[in-house]
DNA sequence: GTCCCTGCGGTTTTT
DNA sequence: CCGCAGGGAC
């Protein structure tokens, strides 16, 4: 009896059936166990899993319940389950109900670049100051109006919203919003932020849409309770309100995402919100060392704003936090990949094992150099995600114009990518004429000889021929799967041609890489035959991947380091856990020092990095640290001083003197001398005519690496390689030359690659090191 | 219309 | 240090 393997504050929550509960768990004392095993209960008592709502924080967690779940009941029953993220489970709703709000069942979703794109436009379109109305800042704006709920109506009809934008001498930022919003609606486009915003404004407008779902959602659950926004509160609120089954799980001291709307004040004051709420505490800590758990009560207890509650273990006392300090960020990676490199030695363990979190993504550069010089298998979560990458959202504008024509960002990305004789001043011609007639701009070029806008000759004739490449996509997308499309696309299209033919690793790189996303899309088109509920179309691919994290990617059956930001790592846990970066202005981050508020939510987030250890955690800063390019000075974090000193070892001796200024660090072998030499010039002292600026010296550099370098290999500018040298590529890693071949710039190495891949590169790009030999 | 150069901003975190 | 938007030259 699953019952059995719960204790017994756990099994309160479980087995409480009705009404509104609040379980408010500390780190590591097995929340996701009682979601999952709550689910199950309800099941197994009659509930039909159609009935459940449950909302998580990952698509991952998700999916990894989803299992659980089907192991404790059978995966048949557990098909059935509404489970999955607030932005996926409400873009499906929307896509079956948003047609009432004038949206077609394909719409597309903006990621927040195409938000930035669109904005930008507008705000030149209107002829607006771009140094005053910078259009990230005011997407950032209208992203947090939309997590408020503050719609275009509700913000005009607010004189301080109106005025402090006034005062902050941007007077037409509800006219941007209003446009945004226009100009998203007529391209059939919702933003991450619409999903929820649509979703609340289709349960206020239509009862009969509110009452079918909220009967379907008898029983709904929400996972990392403190991290919703107001507009997801809303939703949570809206459907709960007819059975009151709702279940809250959460920990205020875990709450990391204000910057992005979350209110922390939902879960502080969910006893306000539902009658009768009954409360659970889950306070013991399962996961972590007893050095570790109290280490982190004596961060957390610097925090005035939280919720009563003690974590404990009774795990065993473990060893102490390790502190340790180096003179750079180069050296701080160099401590983390040999500790690593000990450590799984010493006690036979699993790359797997071990994880690396940092404060900023800028911060894993340092970090990856240092393990793949120890030969240390990583993988990076986030920063720029695979669906980031230029070439592939290049192929899946081309993709998402098929299913939505309408979208004029992608539309804006691909007209003339790759070049194909269409111009800044035609696509200006064609916004204008967009903007006054109420078409599309697709709707538009289909009509051209009748828009009379000044397009003629041969620039209607190559906008026809686009039109007419889409189309003959859109016929094939009726007859053939996702991944056959997609490959035509990237042929027909001119992309795979277009990267071919350059030639260089970074082009070749480029190939692959959608390859690989054509590689995606088969397994998903293979994946869909199995599934039940899925349509296995293109555009529930395109909806998977506007929704993906680079986490739900994670197949896990590599043994890898894990490298990721302490926001990417909540929910996660690694027996030993590296925090590297604790230095003030990195964390806390310089950004989040102004109020004591957000100075505790940096505390939070420590205390969720420190509580993802289980068996010993390290912390690590440096003197010195490279940003933008520069060294500066680096102090200890305050976060290290918060800390019980009880649970501490310091593994830098206080007498080991280590050199502060870059001379003497230079002395020591601590700085890369190729940095230095391109260091910005001072202030007031520009470079003479004569002498490259640094700006021509990185194009130099990028083509020939030699130049400037002095670790580079005698006059000719060529690395002096060998049969048999021993490399070091900045792509692919150590490599073996095979064979060289051909003169002067043709000269040649073909090399194997220790992924065992073999690559022909022509020296002149290739950027390699040379290791041996 | 395309290519190449320059200057600027970004590093807080993400669906 | 890097990528990207915008401007100037062809």
């Amino acid at each position: 009896m699953y019952l059995e393997e719960l204790n017994e504050a756990q099994k309160a929550p479980v087995l409480h059936r009705d009404g509104a509960l609040m379980v408010i768990a500390g780190a590591g004392s097995g929340k996701t166990r009682v979601l999952t095993y709550r689910i199950a209960h309800l099941m197994q008592h009659g509930v039909d899993p159609f009935n459940i709502l449950a909302l998580t924080f990952t698509n991952k967690a998700a999916r990894e319940m989803k299992k659980r779940i089907a192991e404790l009941v059978g995966g048949d029953e557990a098909k059935n389950l509404w489970m999955g993220t607030f932005h996926s489970i409400f873009a499906r709703l929307l896509r079956f109900d948003g047609d009432k709000l004038g949206f077609p069942s394909n719409f597309t979703i903006y990621d927040t670049q195409d938000s930035q794109r669109l904005i930008a436009s507008i705000i030149k379109e209107m002829g607006l100051d771009k140094d005053i109305y910078k259009y990230k800042q005011v997407q950032q704006r209208i992203s947090s109006f939309k997590n408020s709920l503050i719609t275009v109506k509700a913000y005009f009809q607010n004189p301080e919203l109106v005025e402090a934008d006034a005062m902050a001498k941007r007077p037409r930022m509800g006219e941007i919003y209003k446009n945004y919003v226009d100009r998203c609606f007529k391209a059939g486009a919702m933003d991450f932020d619409d999903l929820l915003l649509r979703t609340n404004e289709l349960l206020a407008r239509f009862p009969d849409v509110l009452m079918k779902y909220q009967d379907r959602f008898r029983y709904i659950l929400v996972d990392e309770y403190q991290d919703t926004n107001h507009s997801q509160y809303l939703i949570v609120r809206a459907l709960a309100d007819r059975y009151q089954n709702i279940c809250v799980v959460g920990d205020d001291a875990q709450s990391i995402y204000s910057f992005r709307g979350a209110n922390i004040s939902n879960i502080l004051n969910f006893q306000r919100d539902y009658d009768q709420v009954a409360v659970y505490r889950l306070e013991q800590n399962y996961r972590s060392t007893k050095n570790i758990v109290n280490a982190a009560n004596s961060i957390i207890a610097n925090n005035k704003n939280q919720l009563e509650k003690v974590v404990w273990t009774a795990n065993e006392e473990g060893p102490k936090i390790k502190l340790h300090r180096s003179p750079t960020d180069a050296e701080e990676g160099r401590f983390v990949a040999g500790s690593i490199f000990e450590n799984r030695m010493q006690k036979q363990l699993p790359n797997g094992h071990f994880a690396v979190l940092y404060r900023t993504n800028s911060q894993s550069r340092a970090i990856e150099d240092a393990l793949r010089k120890r030969d240390i298998p990583y993988r990076i979560y986030g920063g720029l995600s695979f669906y980031q990458r230029k070439e592939i959202k290049d192929v899946l504008a081309y993709l998402r114009l098929v299913i939505n024509p309408g979208d004029e960002e992608a539309l804006k990305r691909v007209i003339n990518y790759p070049a194909r004789g269409i111009g800044q001043a035609t696509i200006d011609k064609l916004t204008v004429a967009a903007n006054q007639s109420g078409l599309t701009i697709f709707e538009l070029m289909e009509n051209l000889s009748s828009a009379n806008i000044g397009i003629h000759g041969g620039t209607r004739r190559r906008l026809e021929d686009f039109v007419a490449m889409i189309r003959s996509f859109q016929i094939l997308n009726r007859e053939a799967d996702a991944f056959t499309l997609a490959e035509q696309v990237a042929r027909k299209s001119g992309l795979l041609m277009e990267f071919k033919k350059d030639g260089t690793p970074e082009g070749i790189a480029r190939m692959e890489n959608i390859e690989e996303l054509l590689n995606g899309i088969k397994d998903f088109v293979e994946g869909q035959k199995e599934l039940a509920d899925a349509r296995g179309d293109l555009a529930e691919f395109l909806e998977d991947v506007a929704l993906a994290t680079d986490l739900d990617t994670d197949t896990g059956d590599d043994d890898r380091v894990a490298l990721m930001t302490i926001h990417l790592a909540k929910g996660l846990e690694f027996p030993y856990v590296y925090i590297v970066g604790m230095e003030e202005d990195l964390f806390p981050s310089a950004m989040s020092m102004n109020t004591r508020s957000e100075l505790e939510e940096e505390r939070r987030l420590f205390y969720v990095a420190l509580t993802r250890a289980e068996e010993q955690a390290y912390l690590t800063y440096t003197q010195n640290r490279y940003r933008w390019g520069k060294l500066i000075d680096a102090e200890p974090s305050r976060f290290i001083h918060e800390i019980d000193e009880r649970f501490l070892e310091n593994l830098t001796p206080e007498d080991f003197y280590r050199p502060r200024n870059l001379l003497n660090a230079e002395l020591f072998g601590e700085v890369d001398k190729s940095r230095l030499r391109l260091q910005k010039p001072v202030k007031g002292n520009p470079p003479s005519p004569n002498q490259p600026t640094e700006n021509q010296l990185r194009r130099l550099r990028k083509i020939r690496p030699q130049l400037g370098d002095p670790s580079s290999d005698g006059p000719t500018g060529l690395p002096d390689l060998k049969e048999g040298s021993l490399v070091d590529h900045s792509r692919f890693g150590k490599g073996k030359v095979l064979k060289i071949e051909g003169t002067g710039n043709d000269l040649k190495a073909e090399i194997r690659f220790e992924r065992g891949e073999v690559k022909k590169l022509l020296l002149r790009f290739a950027r390699l090191r040379i290791l041996e030999g």
